[in-house]
DNA sequence: AATAAAGTCAACCGCCTGAAA
DNA sequence: CTTTCAGGCGGTTGACTTTAT
């Protein structure tokens, strides 16, 4: 038994929006505020679902936005986050100011997935292409909960990803894998279990040093590792926990 | 000039999560 | 504890535009 819908479809209208839709959404959140979405259409004087009109503002009415092309610095940003956090648009969206989650998922569709691979790397692991998959570094930082999702050492629902290590003090669910070249390392190592970094060591935090993840021993990509290439603009992870 | 193919992007859909009842 | 609901998210669709033939 599925959900009932969010709104009542037969009284909606759905496409495009006009310009007086746009004007009476306008209006309405001027005067009232976001939020409430769902009683929204109706206070507002729409024939929309509240969805639709969440949506409408969010990615196109909203008066911070950005709109215009992308530039190379913006195009460089979106290309690491995503290497970071996959295709967690809105947090990529959330560390790019003015731009929205599906703006930038329709960027990276259409112009930066084949701008990598015209650069011969693949868009979805960001590995060369002729490289064969190799084991990626994972960090982690998911709960005990979480944890137990992952009895076998890999993910069940996924492709086989590497097991994860806790780190005690955060909560982000980020995996990473490194660039090619740093992965060469890790080829004439043994294979640990322990093959994982907290976010903090990865990025070269100086305070992680009494954390206990690989980094602190004999972990390979410890020293001088430019993470992503932001070292030297250290990433503070903590406010990727947004909004 | 006409048509097809490819590219772009706004909007929709369905699922997930967390809060409230 | 279970159910319901609103808000939020990522994937997908399809209308429209641009480019190639």
């Amino acid at each position: 038994m599925g959900r009932s819908p969010c709104c009542e479809k037969a009284h909606t209208n759905k496409g495009a929006w006009t310009k007086e839709e746009d004007d009476r959404l306008i209006a309405y959140i001027r005067s009232h505020g976001e939020g409430c979405w769902r009683s929204l259409p109706k206070a507002a004087g729409l024939l929309r679902c509240g969805k639709s009109c969440r949506l409408r503002w969010i990615n196109y009415l909203r008066p911070d936005l950005k709109r215009g092309n992308f530039t190379e610095e913006e195009d460089e940003l979106i290309i690491k986050f995503h290497s970071l956090l996959g295709n967690k648009w809105s947090l990529i969206a959330g560390r790019l100011p003015g731009r929205t989650d599906n703006e930038i998922k329709n960027y990276w569709n259409t112009h930066i997935r084949r701008k990598l691979l015209n650069r011969g790397i693949d868009p979805s692991t960001h590995l060369a292409i002729n490289e064969p998959p190799t084991v990626a570094t994972t960090i982690s930082f998911s709960t005990p909960k979480e944890e137990e999702k992952f009895t076998d050492g890999f993910n069940t629902k996924d492709e086989k990803t590497p097991v994860r290590e806790r780190c005690p003090d955060l909560n982000l669910e980020l995996r990473i894998s490194p660039p090619y070249q740093h992965q060469h390392q890790h080829q004439h190592e043994p294979l640990r279990t322990g093959n994982s970094l907290c976010f903090s060591c990865s990025l070269g935090v100086e305070s992680s040093k009494g954390c206990g993840c690989s980094a602190n021993g004999t972990g390979s990509s410890k020293a001088g590792y430019d993470f992503l290439g932001m070292k030297s603009g250290v990433l503070d992870y903590r406010s990727l926990e947004m909004k």
